[in-house]
DNA sequence: TTTT
DNA sequence: TTTT
């Protein structure tokens, strides 16, 4: 099936801090919400009008480690990912479904954690030597990675 | 406000026709369902796996007038737009969250209607007669249109 | 014709200043050289590799005024167009083809200018008065202006 | 480094046909022009105007023999990746600029050889049978595999 | 020529 | 629930 394509791109602000659900197997998923604005203003009333979009932001792996590491609330971040529903049962029996943002790609645009994080060499030391700093790869596209897993992980439940 | 991005891109095929409605003001919202799918091969089986996402996609005024007049169940198009939250009251009281892609760009990959519509030389011939097809713009990108609308009409209710 | 896209989106800094080109009509362009950099360690040797690429971004009418007026040297800005390639004479008679990007969207991820810019009220502000800041739409995405601008100017030599 | 973005989305036709280096280690690089479209009416003369970019596409690897297997001249494509400058040396010894786009991932949107290459059935069916057509894996999105090429052939010179 |  |  395919020739289909499944695309999103976000620049926003984080609404809470990364959660990370760690599995026993030893892969995990990350969540947080990220806010992105809108402002036009009204035709009408001629008033400015600002509109915020919250995005269910979904990261595993490596990808969720390096963003609950390195993100905090507030901060803004680039995210690059596909569209996933889920459904779930609601408390009522009833099925609800939800729109994720499955993170592929990211960039962080800032982070407040960054320099407390690093010491002399900083961040980009620790992506030449993951033993020593395993989860880093901060402030940096992380191309590769998420790609690799996306393939790696399909055995997760989502 | 912002600094910030909010973008889709999908290309899929119809799940459904374009539902139209018109307001009485004159602008009009069209609403359609878009599959992307996504294959992938189960590591531990060996099976391939299909997936497909299912997307709530919105069109307003003159662009949901060409999707709904050459757009079909099946057809595959090109969307790009942004991501919007709606929240509906559903019929048990409670609030109810639904993900919709507000349509900003199009691009039409194939149409069924195409030739009906417009007997031999098809909608490419439509483009450069515009006289014989005052409403379309089918098989391309229309990119202007959908720009200056998201800015005219935003005392409408979404 | 068509059925095509054609979009690039980079995040990158600016190597020079905007340089802008009044027309004699009333639009205008301007350019500036945008930098975006790879990362990647080198397999055999395990050196860490970085590569910059150098865009040649081109943005126009209001547009271009926006950023003449608060993208300095080394910001960072998101932009968003389509590929273009332009073709000139050198000097020795040849023609030469150059590759640009054709700015239909941006917004400032920083600016040096912006805190000296603007007093109170800023440059929010600015926008909803634009005869007290004519050229002002600073940290906040533009879409409708650049979009409705491609349209609008087509006269003009590129 | 970075905190950048790099991205290209195109969807146009093939202006030639794949044509592939293959290198002694393995490796291989393949090109093609891609064609996009875009129309326009002049605002003075009211006349419609269409403009051809050719944009030069560099796949590598399992890429390019995926695309030389299944694209011809003519056909369409959606192609994603990063912009890239070369720089070689022109008869003149002058140093000349060519900007490629080096995919990482792409979605067959119609090929003219899928029916003879797979008999009835046609590609999708390839896909479930890889055993028949082993280095298949048209008409889907191939994400994963170019991603973990541009990681994996870094030795090569560009 | 930018940035980290 | 973010940011300007």
């Amino acid at each position: 099936m395919s020739g289909t394509l499944n695309k999103v791109m976000l620049i926003g602000h984080l609404g809470d801090e990364v959660k990370v659900h760690y599995f026993e197997g030893g892969g995990c998923i990350g969540r947080f919400p990220l806010a992105t604005n809108e402002t036009y203003t009204n035709r009408t009333t001629g008033e400015k009008v600002t509109n915020t979009d919250w995005h269910n932001v979904v990261v595993r792996n490596k990808a969720a480690e390096i963003c609950e590491k390195y993100l905090s609330k507030g901060d803004k971040v680039y995210v690059e990912g596909r569209l996933k529903n889920r459904q779930w049962q609601g408390e009522d029996g009833n099925t609800r479904y939800t729109t994720e943002v499955h993170v592929q790609d990211f960039t962080f645009l800032s982070t407040k954690k960054e320099s407390l994080a690093t010491g002399q060499g900083g961040m980009e030391n620790a992506q030449q030597n993951p033993q020593m700093a395993p989860q880093a790869a901060p402030m940096k596209s992380v191309e590769p990675a998420p790609a690799e897993e996306t393939d790696q992980d399909d055995d997760l439940p989502f």
